[in-house]
RNA sequence: GGAGAGGUGGCCGAGCGGUUUAAGGCGCACGCUUGGAAAGCGUGUGUAGGUUUACCCCUACCGUGGGUUCGAAUCCCACCCUCUCCGCCA
């Protein structure tokens, strides 16, 4: 969210945004209501200081036992006035701001103008394309085959886009998501946090998917639960509505959980195998940092990520996302996509943003500086650390053998076990 | 799920229709005092909104949302959360 004398007092910088992000944004609408609220409140204010004045005039002719009759007749008028005056400012509060919660964040200046995926920043590729003397499968065929994911089950206990891992499948998931948070917590400073899976709106908003991204989430019917579509909400809203003091900063958390996402917008896309599901798992990484950090804190978080598909070996690329192509809260983001030999492409595995103090200012997330003085809001910044079930994938493809079995690779070992997952048969 | 107790500023805690612009204390900041410190004294100490060059001023906020009233921290209703006990349960 926006601070709203920044927004009333920069038209010019949200018109570009809105340009370059490629979304309506209706200002003169903004302005008029803005207007006709500002002139209501200061006109039933004036009649709230009479009322609060006449109150005490009141209590002191009713102390000295004189009639205050008129008084009160007069003040039943007025009070009436106030009540209705009021009702119409709570309606254009709302809707002022229902559009403020709607505005997505302004894009840092580093980041590239641009409509779509197509005009992203490729700024490092690591490792090179894994070599094969046979054409490699999908994963969902290796899987399939070694006898470690069954589609079909989950469709039968659940529905489309859900996964059952089976034997050294479910070992593998759970052996990934114990390495990155051993990684992460023990190499790279992050404190584990085991949070709820179940969120309430409040935390949605705060976090920046309600009220504009509903359709995306799973809510438990009759209820303010609803099923987590990642745990940057519950990491995000550690802190809600608290001010921390400056000597603790930087924080920085890490979370294993499930997500949940019922992806409307994504009906017919890749809708064979496991890469878009419901429900999947990831290590999410999170800071809150002190304003002047947060650049550098971006580039270490999106460092972070990388290291653990090094210590994979997998072949990956990390783009900067461009105006058109990044994320509703997001300044800036840099996605990280590993490579997948069946259809030789990257594939998003893991993505890394600065939203500046635009979840901050939603969720009331405040810093306190040292030497004292006004206390200022902090800069969230999250990313994958990283998305289990497509790391799986990464695995399952990039080490798949001819005869069906699957290498392990050096750094999961003491996970797994065992060092290959041998062919079904 | 049931019964009871409770939710007041950064913290503790009083207030239960109008001298509360939220008493008092602690903490914190600044100042006075001191050789220095402690104690003492004084001043200040939240958030949001409106007005404003600025200062000032005004409004709202005592878990949340409604209601009663000229006036609500205080009375009424609903809900949320915490604690104790019971039930159920991993």
């Amino acid at each position: 969210m926006h601070d709203l004398n920044y927004f009333r007092d920069h038209l010019d910088v949200f018109a570009e945004m809105a340009k370059n992000r490629g979304i309506p944004l209706n200002l003169d609408a903004f302005c008029t209501l803005d207007k006709e609220r500002r002139e209501l409140i200061t006109s039933t204010e004036q009649l709230k200081a009479q009322r609060n004045k006449a109150s005490e005039e009141i209590a002191r002719l009713k102390k000295e036992k004189q009639n205050a009759d008129t008084l009160i007749a007069e003040m039943k008028h007025v009070s009436e006035r106030i009540k209705h005056a009021d009702e119409l400012i709570a309606t254009l509060d709302a809707t002022q701001r229902e559009l403020l919660l709607t505005i997505p964040n302004i894009p840092h200046s580093s980041v590239p103008v641009g409509a779509n995926a197509a005009d992203n920043k490729e700024v490092r590729r690591w490792g090179a394309p894994p070599k094969f003397d046979f054409q490699p499968k999908p994963h969902w065929d290796v899987g399939e085959g070694a006898g470690i994911l069954d589609l079909a089950a989950a469709t039968k206990i659940a529905g489309a886009r859900f996964a059952v891992y089976k034997g050294w499948g479910a070992r593998l998931e759970r052996a990934l998501a114990n390495f990155f948070l051993d990684v992460h917590t023990r190499e790279h400073g992050y404190t584990e946090i085991l949070p709820p899976f179940i969120v309430n709106s409040a935390s949605l908003m705060g976090a920046g998917q309600l009220p504009k991204f509903e359709a995306d989430l799973f809510r438990i019917k009759d209820t303010d639960f609803w099923l987590t579509p990642t745990s940057e909400v519950e990491l995000h809203n550690l802190y809600r509505d608290e001010t921390i003091p400056e000597e603790k900063l930087p924080i920085h958390v890490t979370a294993w959980t499930a997500c949940f996402r019922s992806e409307a917008g994504a009906a017919g896309k890749d809708t064979r195998g496991i890469l878009r599901q419901h429900q999947f798992q990831k290590v999410e990484l999170f800071k809150f940092t002190h304003p002047e950090k947060s650049y550098e804190e971006h580039e270490a978080l999106t460092r972070n990520a990388e290291t653990i598909l090094q210590k994979l070996g997998l072949h990956y690329r990390t783009v900067l996302l461009c105006t058109g192509d990044m994320g509703f809260a997001s300044s800036k983001t840099y996605d990280i996509e590993v490579w997948l030999p069946s259809s030789n492409e990257f594939r998003e595995i893991s993505s890394c943003s600065n939203c500046e103090a635009f979840q901050a200012r939603r969720a009331g997330i405040r810093f306190k500086p040292k030497g004292g003085g006004k206390s200022d809001f902090v800069h969230t910044l999250n990313g994958s650390g990283l998305a289990v079930g497509r790391t799986w994938i990464a695995i399952v493809e990039n080490y798949q053998h001819a005869d069906g079995s699957i290498l392990i690779p050096e750094v999961l070992r003491p996970y797994m076990g065992i060092d290959r997952i041998p062919a079904a048969g």
